[in-house]
DNA sequence: TAACTCATGTAAAAAGTTACATGATTGG
DNA sequence: CCAATCATGTAACTTTTTACATGAGTTA
């Protein structure tokens, strides 16, 4: 068993109480570059946990808003699954696994293909960079290292597929 | 409509030939840092594949054998997928999910994640360079080009992550 | 009051995993 | 002849995506 949406959730919620809408916005805020959850998923799987008494509904808003916290049981879960379980560390990429097919192109799309590669991780590259810079120094809850970590990783892998495809790019060209 | 898997095949079989046991192999021999499959999804999809006229069955061999090619609805469909549609580029790592989390746990607990990351990029970044130095210098099909430049994404990518796990481990016992 | 955001839910389909099931062929 | 490998298939289940559906509260 590993379902990694519900520990995602539960790992939020061990931070604070929030609604299947705030989770859902935390996901695109944040995890979204390590993990991504529809909507429609989101709810069902926090109406599993509940069940599973992971979390529990601590109050309801307006336009029928439930606010979930996590309970003891859920916090000992996330622990479990923190410590006790190795890491999925399978990776895919598709943007890869298109490097693999690219002898069927003539030279010139191939090469195409790599510079528009190069170009997506410049750009992406620079967004995280500005986006590291504008919440520099404001570090305030416990966790904000860790997250300023995973960003400093989505930095460097950035830079390392920018890099590579350049000269990758160059190979293709004088091949 | 994205099916990467089927493009996998497509592309595996534009190449050469092959049974889905053969293409299985293939899936675990090179594609498998890229791109997973289970035996049951794959012969699924090599059905589906074959009614839609991207592949054929070209021959029969010992123990009910099927021999699969690609047609040239195939190959148009792959470069279509090569060319005509952008990667998606979305990625799921629960290595780094957890690093979110860390913060409830103990300082030591962390640490030792961050330790066990590093031993397991260290590998992997010593496996692949062993594998590279195996391969080198017996490139004979057009592919070997990009199957290395897939290889050395693999390495360098695993390098990053070591020196990553590494800085953060640091900054986390110091912290 | 219209547009936007907040807020939740269900249904159906596609993709992926786990488990079961069967049997032929080959190499030691 | 026994173990390993070759070879395919189906069933059940989980996970993820897409689409439909509804309605309350907020802001310009």
């Amino acid at each position: 068993m590993n379902v990694s949406l519900r520990h995602a959730l539960l790992g939020m919620l061990a931070d604070h109480p929030g609604s299947g809408y705030d989770l859902l916005k935390r996901f695109e805020l944040s995890l979204n570059f390590v993990w991504q959850a529809k909507q429609s998923q989101l709810y069902g799987e926090l109406g599993k946990m509940a069940e599973a008494g992971l979390i529990e509904v601590t109050g309801t808003g307006a336009r029928n808003r439930k606010e979930y916290a996590i309970t003891d049981a859920g916090r000992a879960e996330l622990r479990r699954w923190l410590i006790g379980e190795a890491p999925d560390r399978t990776i895919r990429n598709e943007m890869l696994l298109r490097v693999f097919f690219l002898w069927t192109l003539e030279r010139e799309e191939a090469v195409a293909y790599l510079e528009a590669v190069e170009g997506w991780a410049a750009l992406r590259v620079d967004a995280l960079e500005q986006l590291r810079e504008r919440i520099k120094g404001f570090e305030s809850r416990p966790g904000d290292l860790y997250s300023m970590a995973a960003l400093e990783y989505g930095i460097r892998l950035s830079r390392t597929t920018k890099d590579w495809a350049e000269s990758t790019k160059e190979l293709a060209a004088g091949s």
